[in-house]
DNA sequence: CTCTTATTGATAATGATTTCCATTCTTAAT
DNA sequence: ATTAAGAATGGAAATCATTATCAATAAGAG
C-alpha cells in the first residue's frame, strides 16, 4: 500500500538530494504542512496535521525529519518558552518574509511583524561584522523577539 | 539543626519581603551562587553549588526559587537550545552589565558581548514603541542572540 | 514564645524528545 | 523493469528536564 506521492519535483528536492536524503512521502507530507501554514507548529501539532492525511506516518518521523529540516536550514526552530519546540519555514519559494516574533508572557500568543525589520537587519549585519572582527565568531543566524503583554491580556 | 544563616539584610531582601516572600537559607543560598558565578548556570548547576555547602535543600527547591526570581525580574532565564534552561542575574547591584550572547552552534559555548550594545538597545526601544502604536504589544523584555561557531570551531 | 501558613524536600508524575531495532521503502546499478 | 544495499520508518521503551503532591518544617507577625 505505498502513499500517494507527488511525482513533480518539488523546489526543495533538489536541495534535499543534494544533501544526500532521500524524497519520501512522510517528508513531503510534513513539508507540504509546513507550507501551508502560518502558524509556528509544534511537532505535535504537525504530526496531527500529517496523520490526517497519512495516518501512518509517525511523531518519531516528525521529530527526525524536523530535525533535518532545521539542520539543512529550510526551516526554523524557535524555542517561545512554552516547553515545546515550534517550527516554521524559513525564507525561500515558499517561505514567509523575513520576521521576528511578539510573545505574549500571559496568553502565550505569537505576533509576527516585520515591521522596523530593515532598520533592524542593518544593525545586525553591522554588529555581526563587529562581532566577527572581535571575537572571531562567525554568525550564521540571529534572533530577536520581544516579550510582554498583547493587546488582549494587558 | 538550623542552617547558618547571614543575619545582615542583603540588597535583595526588601524587594523579596515587599513581593509577600520569607527569606530563608536556601534562597540566599541560590543568590549567592548566581551572585558569585559569572557563567549562565542550568538548575542542575546551581543544585549542585549549593549543595556543596547546604546538602539539605532539594532541586526541587532550586527549581521553585528560580521560578519566583525569574517573575520577580531578578533573574533572566534563557535557553541556548541545549534543552535546559540557564539563569543569570538580571542587571543589579550585584548584576552584570547588560550584554547579549553569542551562541557557539557546534560546541554550545556561550560568549557575553556587550559591544556595540548602545546601538541594538536604542533601536530595540524605538522598535518598542513602534510595537506599542502597531500592535498595542506592551513590551516588557526582549532577547537578542546571535549563532554561529565560536573561535576554536570554525 | 506561639500560632499561622509559607516553604521545603523526597518521591512520583509529566511530557517533550530520543533511542532502539526489526521491517519497509528509495534509489543506484544492473 | 529487477535487484540489492542501506537509508528511512514507526512503535515501544528510554531519557531527562521540569512539575505536582504532600506531610513535615521553619519564618516571622503578634
Amino acid at each position: 500500500m505505498p502513499m500517494q506521492r507527488n511525482i513533480r519535483p518539488m523546489w526543495w528536492h533538489g536541495r534535499f538530494r543534494g544533501c544526500g536524503y532521500r524524497i519520501t512521502a512522510p517528508r513531503e507530507a510534513i513539508l507540504d504542512v509546513l507550507s501551508k501554514s502560518d502558524d509556528h507548529l509544534s511537532a505535535e501539532e504537525i504530526y496531527i496535521k500529517v496523520h490526517t492525511y497519512y495516518p501512518a506516518v509517525g511523531l518519531t518521523t516528525i521529530y527526525r525529519t524536523l530535525d533535518i529540516l532545521a539542520n539543512m536550514g529550510l526551516i526554523f526552530k524557535f524555542d517561545f518558552g512554552d516547553s515545546r519546540a515550534r517550527y516554521e519555514l524559513s525564507e525561500g519559494p515558499k517561505g514567509k518574509k523575513h520576521h521576528h516574533h511578539l510573545i505574549c508572557t500571559n496568553c502565550n500568543r505569537i505576533i509576527d511583524y516585520a515591521d522596523f525589520i530593515d532598520e533592524e537587519i542593518k544593525l545586525l549585519e553591522q554588529t555581526e561584522k563587529g562581532l566577527l572582527k572581535k571575537y572571531n565568531f562567525k554568525s550564521t543566524n540571529h534572533l530577536i523577539q520581544f516579550y510582554g503583554l498583547c493587546e488582549k491580556c494587558q
